[in-house]
DNA sequence: TCTGGGGTCCTAGGACCC
DNA sequence: TCTGGGGTCCTAGGACCC
């Protein structure tokens, strides 16, 4: 049987939320990220503001420099998971294999539907009034035989596009367009191909396997099936299915100004620890490796791991590594813009911890059990380390905003530590 | 144009072991 | 005594994605 996997993309998914709160918002220049002056990038700009030039990943300051009358929203990461829920709930009842593969991007396998859906266009059309009918979202969509090809696809297709590719056209179709568009070709990629005088996925795929390979190593083999259209290995090639466990959980922060203060920055660190440890046992994973970032006033940035004999869900066991290593890291003379805290090698609760467990860690488990319900239900900052608690913290710690969806978000917080 | 935050995957070198 | 070879684990950094 054909496979048929498609791929939806949402349209200017955090500006189109917001105008579905705020209609007012509608047809004008919107910057989703944070004010005009603030440290950050542009997570979203409405088509209006695009015609300015403002696109994602810009600076912030940048964005209000080329379009002053923008307006800039925080925005509402809560809505947008709300919203990337409903859009999963939707694809559902489509196919049984739906996997959101970020907050507002989706695939599904749709092989073998066709009694149900109809022929793949049909189907796509489908699902797109149903998208748009069930949330007030546009959104664009991509069909194809793998998921490398829905998904440049459904870029083809915005905004508020549907395209097919007809099996057997793959090559075809990706050939006229630029090396850019290949999943996985960024700047530094583009750059290096452009040197070989490869610009379009055509050129790519006229190529030998062994040219690209002496190029860009194993890459290379896998550049060379994605420009025919292959999912060609690693997370492109694998089934349309249930996500699978993260294979690693950080937090880190950017101080609105750089700074020495070694309080700061260490009670800034064990709030991070918080954060991971507390996420960690969302997910009941263990990790056994915890790393540092540090980056300078100059954006220089080094990462320094520790790898713990025994893997740990709990902050206290987070904080005291990562310390450890910031103390090693940082003499105290340049002043610190970010600070990070990654937790990596991760195991499931089964396993040989069990057997390893005292039963003091599991009166320590039991207690953050505790910890997690009350944040949960009165905010991070209501429980929290006793150091926190006596240095005062005015650099606020915040989740990532822009999270995948189904994870609890925390709730207010208050402004007094 | 002074550059967020959360992830994934890959590479390369060194330690260590047989 | 002038230098094996493979495997695995660990660390650091970088490209890339949304």
């Amino acid at each position: 049987m054909q496979r048929l996997i498609c791929h939806v993309d949402m349209d200017a998914f955090f500006v189109s939320v917001e105008e579905l709160f705020d209609p007012s918002l509608k047809g004008k220049p919107v910057v989703v990220g944070g004010r005009a002056n603030q440290r950050g990038v542009v997570a979203a700009a409405s088509y209006a503001a695009r015609k300015f030039g403002v696109h994602s990943a810009m600076p912030l300051r940048t964005a209000g420099q080329l379009c002053p009358h923008a307006i800039f929203v925080e925005g509402h990461p809560e809505r947008y998971r709300e919203y990337s829920k409903k859009v999963f709930a939707i694809l559902s009842r489509f196919s049984p294999l739906v996997e959101m593969a970020s907050i507002d991007e989706a695939y599904l396998d749709l092989t073998g539907t066709e009694r149900l859906h109809g022929p793949p266009l049909k189907a796509g059309h489908l699902l797109h009034e149903a998208i748009r009918g069930g949330t007030g979202l546009r959104c664009s969509l991509g069909l194809a035989v793998s998921r490398l090809v829905a998904k440049v696809s459904s870029d083809q297709a915005k905004p508020n596009g549907v395209l097919y590719i007809v099996p057997g056209r793959e090559a075809r179709f990706l050939a006229p367009l630029d090396v850019r568009k290949i999943p996985g070709v960024g700047k530094k990629t583009e750059a290096s191909l452009h040197k070989l005088g490869i610009r379009k996925v055509g050129d790519l795929a006229g190529l030998e396997e062994a040219f690209l390979a002496a190029h860009f190593g194993k890459w290379g083999l896998a550049l060379a099936g994605k420009a025919r259209g292959a999912d060609a290995g690693g997370w492109f090639d694998t089934e349309v299915g249930e996500a699978e466990d993260p294979k690693s959980i950080s937090h880190e922060h950017t101080f609105n100004e750089d700074t020495v203060e070694r309080n700061q920055l260490e009670t800034a660190l064990l709030k991070l620890s918080e954060m991971v440890a507390k996420r960690l046992r969302e997910h009941r994973l263990y990790a056994r490796t915890i790393q540092l970032k540090l980056r300078d006033e100059d954006f220089f940035t080094i990462t320094r791991a520790s790898t713990l004999d025994h893997a740990t869900q709990l902050d206290g066991e987070i904080a005291g590594a990562v310390v450890g290593l910031f103390r090693q890291a940082w003499n105290g003379a340049k002043p610190i813009r970010l600070l990070g805290v990654h937790a990596g090698a991760l195991q499931a609760v089964e396993g040989q911890m069990n057997l390893l467990e005292e039963p003091k860690k599991a009166r320590l488990r039991e207690a953050f059990r505790s910890v997690d319900h009350i944040r949960n239900r009165f905010g991070v900052q209501s429980v929290s380390f006793a150091k926190t608690l006596k240095t005062g913290i005015r650099e606020r710690v915040h989740d990532n905003p822009y999270d995948l969806p189904g994870k609890t978000a925390d709730s207010k917080r208050t402004n007094e530590p």
